[in-house]
DNA sequence: CTTATTTATTTTGATATCAAATTATTTGAC
DNA sequence: GTCAAATAATTTGATATCAAAATAAATAAG
């Protein structure tokens, strides 16, 4: 109440936050123990990055779940919801996308085919290829759904502000 | 050359370079087209976590995979290291460690052990549980790798300051 | 035209994971 | 002490993933 100038604090805590109490902090000080020679901030660093992202992953799971659905079928469905309704993609393209195999994506087409979210269509001009579609009920789920995944999201950011959310997406980016 | 006060120059890249340009953005304006009635920049802030949690998990894994590790492998033994020399963890608690079902962990173990990186030992206070430590040579490569792991994601955080890096820990520990 | 290469998708085989069941042991209630 | 509930670890069964092989069709070179 009566020791440094008052302008330092809020800076100070943001600081001393990121490094005291946080989740990351007693394996900080465990390495340091260790290895004294080894700077660990960078572990601290991609840790919380990897935290943050297992709890938001968490967050949507439990979400999505109330429609019986899993972070994999979300995934497909709002890929195709936001190309407009009636487009379509293959599954070369939507493998490529989410950043996965394409015997990955055939599984999961597979199954959201067999639940009627997804319907497969022959490509008129390459008849090895397909195109994927939402079906009307997937497209109406996708609808519905991405209304609580945004809140759902929106809620878990809450403590963000809005300029804290345009610094943190510009942090993030910065990372090679 | 000649329009703004340069003082506000380097705050609007700033924002510029988080909200333009980056991967992010394409599905931002495919959202913004099929749903205006909905806000997607949460979708946003999580989508920029997950890639760069990703990236980094690449670069990780391909400094470890020069040691015929995986991912599962390594936080294993750095968990076991930063304990200390000889200090022992539970299956069990090393399953909660890293968020994990005890039967994954067992697998995990097994593997391990097979490659003579870690021993399992009867716990002399309960017959039901085990103790885990490192062998000697599980030991010695896990103070090796961390050299060489820290080097990795210390390079791809090169763009970040060490300012910025403690303010990039802070907003993701305001994450719920 | 024919053959080789590339591209699109599926199938196969292997593996890491989880949830649930199992086995063995400890702890707690009485 | 005995029985029930909790705990530690493993086994089992199911599934999502990947890499590699297989199938099929388009493209390119001659």
């Amino acid at each position: 109440m009566s020791q440094g100038p008052k302008k330092t604090i809020p800076e100070k805590n943001m600081i001393l936050s990121a490094t005291e109490g946080g989740p990351m902090e007693g394996i900080l000080t465990q390495w340091r123990r260790e290895r004294p020679d080894i700077d660990p901030t960078p572990m601290a660093v991609c840790g919380e990055i990897w935290r943050a992202g297992e709890k938001l992953r968490q967050g949507v799971l439990s979400n999505i779940s109330n429609y019986n659905l899993d972070f994999a079928g979300m995934d497909v469905l709002f890929t195709l919801r936001r190309q407009g309704e009636g487009e379509t993609l293959s599954p070369s393209l939507l493998a490529k996308d989410m950043m996965l195999s394409t015997s990955a994506m055939t599984n999961r087409l597979d199954r959201l085919e067999k639940r009627g979210l997804v319907k497969r269509m022959m490509d008129p001009n390459d008849r090895r290829g397909q195109m994927v579609a939402l079906t009307d009920e997937g497209f109406d789920l996708a609808n519905e759904m991405v209304v609580s995944h945004v809140q759902t999201e929106e809620k878990m950011l809450s403590n963000l502000s809005s300029d804290e959310r345009q610094h943190l997406r510009f942090l993030l980016e910065k990372i090679e």
